[in-house]
Order: structure tokens, then sequence, then C-alpha cells
RNA sequence: GGGCCGGUAGCUCAGUUGGCAGAGCAGUGGACUUUUAAUCCAACGGUCGUGGGUUCGAGUCCCACCCGGCCCA
């Protein structure tokens, strides 16, 4: 495409901004800059100026100290000689105030091909407005970057009194809003601040294992067999090797394989893959923890489990109370324990260890699992579980003691081998967190992949493939493990109260665009 | 997978029975030395998601498809 086409299809307002580009440079002035010396941040610059008013320190002009500050302009108010102006950084937001005989004339000029989304720097002294705000006086301004293409900006209205923003005909296209990321962030603040509180825990997840004695580790993406959950992998091809790799879909067989190796307390935090649908809880990559500690069962891991939770909370928003999905969800420890039994037989009403399969399938389809003629014994169990149970447990709950069936890489629980030492944690009806006490006998497990490979032969394709590196593994001995694995996404979700998991990861799976 | 809703200017949205495609904001020109959704005046801005069909005439009606959202399973 020619450069002539190009622009023949940009709006006014492009067309507009790129003469302004031209108009700058036969100004002499480069609209892409190289650096800008900055002292403080807007937020420190307001900061300071107060500080200096409550010191008596504000000159007899009302000027205070002298600041030079960088960030992007979000609203321009021209006023003839005078200009107000926003600057926003990653602190916050300072109002910018010009006067012609301040500035000077010809400097005053440049404000003309200036425009909301461009990039600054400036430098002046802080002082207060007739209308009481705290402003930079501009007497140095610098083009930083130009803005060519118009930002979706709503208009900001701070209601009085409470200081609510109000944002006026925004950017609501949620779809844009994930494809563009990049301008989702740029107009909303507010988006920023998820991803801040994201980092916070996810860092705050890492002190608290790096404090308990944990290594943290990194596994391997591309994997020959994959493992550890029961889900579809994506696959892909290796040239040079010429075979078939798997993107992971767990890092658990591989984690174990390092207590085995003696590391004894690991943890991972990265990408799995899961190729299945997309809805509001679910991305095809998504961000999971995973945790072991040798010597643990899994009655010590929700212990761990429990004020981790609390701790990364804490850390990450500045409270153990959030509010989701309409519910107010304290994540004070200790959290109940149900068994799954228990809570299959008091809320929904069956038993089903006493069930056979065709009871099971129709206690399945009365609860509304959809397909379940087709569904092997623990893929039902699974559903009704999710059907009946999931949804009533609102605090967090930790279930404990699934069936054998369904848990191939749990050992078998003290006193009812038909049942596995597993919990997961369920909050706000979610499933946050799934743990064991790690099958470490080589015999059992290698019943268990020979059991999965019988459902996959009856037509389940959520099944875990024979791993038998991984079964030499644990013939070489593998100590008593705790292990678990925690949906970061998910946790995020319910920590900043973001309804879809697209409004915690930055870039989500989207269909790509048509003619771009 | 099924049902419902949506896609119109850069953004947010109207668009009547099928009859010249609109508003606000942004942008452009002008006025304005304390505004903060600044205000006022003027002009400008369109592949109505895509492709077919019906019709003298389609943003609007019909069919198919694409992309999303919500609900159900």
């Amino acid at each position: 495409m020619t450069e002539d086409t190009v622009v023949g299809r940009l709006s006014q307002v492009e067309r507009d901004r790129r003469e302004t580009l031209e108009e700058l440079r036969r100004r002499g002035l480069e609209p892409y800059a190289y650096r800008y010396q900055v002292t403080h941040d807007a937020a420190a610059a307001v900061s300071l100026f107060e500080a200096a008013e409550s010191t008596g320190q504000v000159g007899e002009d009302g000027t205070g100290p002298r600041v030079s500050l960088a960030g992007r302009l979000t609203s321009l108010r021209s006023h003839g000689k005078v200009t107000f102006a926003d600057l926003e950084d990653r602190s916050g937001r300072i109002q910018l105030f010009f006067r012609q005989n301040v500035v000077g004339p010809d400097h005053y000029d440049l404000l003309k091909l200036l425009h909301v989304g461009d990039w600054v720097g400036v430098a002046g002294v802080v002082m207060r407005t007739r209308a009481g705000e705290v402003s930079v006086l501009v007497d140095g301004l610098e083009l930083l970057a130009k803005s060519i293409r118009p930002l979706p900006y709503g208009k900001v209205e701070e209601e009085e009194g409470t200081g609510r923003r109000i944002v006026h005909s925004g950017f609501a296209d949620i779809q844009q809003r994930y494809r563009q990321r990049y301008a989702d962030l740029a107009v909303h603040p507010e988006v920023r601040e998820v991803f801040v509180a994201r980092a916070r825990a996810i860092s705050a997840m890492r002190r608290f294992l790096d404090g308990r004695g944990y290594i943290e580790v990194e596994t391997p993406i591309l994997q020959p067999i994959y493992g550890g959950a029961l889900a579809r992998p994506f696959t892909t091809q290796h040239n040079v090797l010429d075979m078939r790799l798997y993107l992971r879909i767990a890092d658990e067989l591989y984690l174990k394989r390092l207590i085995v190796g003696g590391m004894e307390r690991v943890y991972e935090i990265g990408k799995d893959f899961r190729n299945e649908g997309i809805d509001r809880t679910h991305n095809p990559e998504f961000t999971m923890l995973e945790f072991y500690e040798a010597y643990a069962d899994y009655q010590d891991m929700m212990d761990l489990v429990e004020q981790l939770v609390a701790h990364v909370a804490q850390e990450a928003v500045g409270g153990l109370v959030t509010e989701f999905d309409g519910m107010r969800i304290d994540l004070a420890p200790p959290y109940r324990r149900v068994s799954f039994l228990g809570a299959l037989d008091e809320v929904g009403g069956v038993d089903v260890l006493s069930m056979d399969d065709e009871a099971l399938r129709a206690a399945a389809r009365k609860a509304g699992v959809e397909g379940s003629a087709v569904m092997s014994r623990p893929k039902l169990l699974d559903e009704l579980f999710g059907a009946l149970v999931e949804p009533t447990l609102r605090d967090p709950t930790f279930v404990t003691d699934y069936p054998r069936e369904l848990s191939p890489l749990a050992k078998p629980k003290r006193g009812d081998g038909r049942l596995t030492e597993r919990f997961e944690l369920i909050i706000a009806g979610r499933e946050i967190a799934n743990a064991f006490s790690e099958l470490n006998d080589p015999f059992d497990q290698r019943d268990r992949f020979e059991a999965q490979t019988r459902l996959r032969e009856k037509g389940d394709e959520e099944t875990l493939p024979m791993d038998e590196d991984y079964l030499r593994a644990l013939e070489y001995g593998m100590p008593p493990t705790g292990g678990v694995g925690i949906g970061v996404d998910r946790l995020i979700m319910l920590l900043t109260g973001q309804p879809s998991i697209r409004d915690v990861i930055l870039f989500p799976t989207m269909r790509p665009e048509e003619g771009r």
C-alpha cells in the first residue's frame, strides 16, 4: 500500500496531526525527543507545594518550589493569552498553567501545536490558582512525543463534594479496549491500577514463598508429553528435531521431579496453556502459581494457602475484605473445610459413592449437566459437583477428599482408599486453588496412568497421558510432599473485583481483526 | 453448542412507516489573561461490520457470514 492511499484513508484528525508534525519541523522543533530531566512526579509536586504552604515557604507572589515534570496531556483549555492543561503521569495528574507573559509570545504560540495525548516535559514553579488548584506555572515547555492518532478520552468531571470521577462519553467498546489495551490503559488510570495491583500480588506471592525457604524455578513450557492436569493441550512442531511438542497445561510433573532431586521446596509462577473455550473465567493462556513442599501433606498445605491468600490480599489491595460480583468476601483465615462427598450429599442430596454409572448419569441430567451420556465417571462427578455445589460456596471454603478416580496424581486418603487427600479452595463459587498430598508410590501412580489410558480409549479427551520418565523419577524416590496450584488470574479477579479474566490479563486472547 | 443483544463520524450514541445519514465530545478557524465536562461563533468530518437479495429507493426489510457482549447448558 502506498503512502498516498494510507493518507487518503486517514480521518480528518489524523491528517491534521500529520500537518502539525510538518509545521513543528518547519519551526525547527523535533516532535520525538530523546530524553527529559524530571525532578518530580505529579503527586510529589503537589505534596511538595502543600508542605511549603504549611511551613510558610511560599513566596510573596504565591509561588512555591521549582519542579520539572513529564507526562501525557489529558486536557487542554485555552483562554486566549492564558491556557490550562492537565498533565498525567504514573503518579496521578497535575494542572499546568501557561501565561503568555510568563513563557513569552513565541513559546506561547507553540501551544497551538499541542494536542491531548501528546507527551511533554514542563518546568516551572508550583503555585495555586485563583480557583484553588495546585498547578505548575510553566516557563519551560518541551514536546517529547507527538500523538498523531486521537486517544479516546472522555470528559472527566469531578462530582462536587465527593470528588468522585464521572467520565462522560469515554472509551466504552469492550472489544476495542482489549484489542487496543494501550489506548485503554492510556485513558483509564483505574485500569492501570488493576495491573499495578496484579504486580503487587505476584510480588507478594514471591516474598511469601521466598520467606519460607522456597526456591523459584523455571520448568519447560514446550513438553514432549503434557501432564499434571486434565485438559486438552496446544500442540506445536519443532522443525529441526522433527517432533511434536505440547505447550504445558500444568507445571506439576516437572516440579515434583525437582522434589525427587532433593530441592524440597520449589515454586514456579508462569503461563499454562489449555486448548478450551474462552469465557469470563477462562483464557487459553493463563498464569499459574504452583508450589511443592517435601514432608508436608495436604492439611499442612491448607494452612499455608490460607496464610498466602491473606498475605497477598493485604499486600495487593491493602485489606482482607473484597467486593466481588455483588458479594462481600472476607479472606481472613481460617477458612471453612468441608468434604467433597459431604458437600454433595448436603447441598445436592446425592450420595455418589453408592451410585452406579447410570444413576450418576441420571443425577447429572437432573442437575442440568449437558452431554452426560458420553461422560466418564470421574467427569460426571466433577460436573455434578460443579453444577450443584460450587456455585453455593461464597465464603472461602476448602473442599477436601475428592474421589480417587478424579485425582490421578493424589495420594489415597488415609483410612478410605476410595478417596484422595486433595483439596480445592473455592471462593465466590470459583475454583482458586487445587492441591494434594502428592502421590509418591510409583506402583500406584502407574496404575493411575493406566486407568487414565483406559478412559481415553473410551473417548475421554481430557486424560493424563502415560509418562514413563515421571514414573522413573518416582522410582528413585520422592519424599511425602504437599503440592498446590493457584490460578493467579482468578485470585487477582477476586482481589480487584474484576468480573472477567480479560480484565486482569493485559492482552487477552482475541480473534484477529479483519482487514488490518 | 443454543438463545438474546450489539457493530452508524476519531470516541459516546440517536436514527420514526423503507424516502437528502444526525447530535454531543474530539479535531479545524476565530474571540477570550484564573479555567477545570471552560464558554461563545463558524465551518468541517461517513466503506452505516461484510456479502448477497427484495424494492423506483435499504442504516432501516430478508438471507448468509464475520466480530463481540450477556444468559443458558
